[in-house]
DNA sequence: GTAATTGCAAACGTTTTGCATAGCA
DNA sequence: TGCTATGCAAAACGTTTGCAATTAC
């Protein structure tokens, strides 16, 4: 399992270790999620790589992404509506997602990870994951 | 906006009020999503419709859906994997899904609304609404 | 050298839509 | 009657895949 990450270096690297060939089009696709703070869709994550290197293709972007998540290094979203959104696997947060602007702001509570842990026990379940999101609107 | 249903009639009648033409093929649907205890997908719900009336067809069903929606009749439901899911829109409550069988057991804990709320207010939203899922496996 | 990765285009599964016909109010 | 809903087929959408050519190691 890949460790939450800094910069591009420690991506390369620790995906080199764990045997995945640093191609062109993966440094430019690495660069661009360890310095983005958003969770980009796979064709803003091809418009910023094209910026970058025009000749990276879609369908590059979307096996890269699907190999970042089997070595646990970025995480697929699937907000509402329509396409899934990615970002770096660092330590555990929920999602707010702010329904006037698309803006995401993560966050995390202890208090609700405990909370939800006992309501599965209840339930007689062990929680593998769960998804929380928050759709809200900014109080005036 | 549509309250709680029990049956079709309720269903109907509360449409009808809210001047939605009950046609034939609505009957049926409305019919299959009040005896439902489940959360069907489109296909499943055509299925079903199909065993009542052969002649609904894939496009009916996901504007009815739509339509349902719309007026708060029922919930959509992305959960992992695929297809929207359908179900009524009795009191809200969140999922716990069986990661092993894809069952859906509904839940609902007021200590988590209050929780949910007091988050957002901390961060200076208003929950709209929200999403929670626990993707678990049965304990042995 | 050779196995993995790429770009392209075509296929995929789900959902939506244009259009001419049918049917509710 | 008039306007909405329908079925069908085709399009749209996000995502995946087959293939031949390229590239990392």
């Amino acid at each position: 399992m890949i460790e939450t990450i800094q910069n591009r270096r420690d991506y390369e690297n620790q995906l080199r270790a764990a045997g995945v060939r640093i191609t062109r089009q993966r440094q430019v696709i690495l660069r661009i999620l360890s310095e983005t703070e958003d969770h980009p869709d796979a064709f803003e994550i091809l418009q910023r790589a094209s910026a970058i290197d025009p000749s990276i293709s879609l369908s590059t972007v979307y096996r890269t992404m699907k190999l970042l998540e089997e070595k646990g290094a970025i995480q697929r979203h699937a907000f509402e509506g329509g396409r899934a959104r990615f970002e770096q696997a660092a330590g555990h947060h929920d999602h707010l997602i702010d329904v006037d602007t698309g803006d995401v702001i993560e966050f995390h509570s202890r208090k609700l990870e405990a909370l939800q842990e006992e309501i599965a026990r209840q339930l007689g379940y062990e929680i593998v994951h769960h998804r929380m999101e928050l759709y809200a609107r900014k109080c005036r």
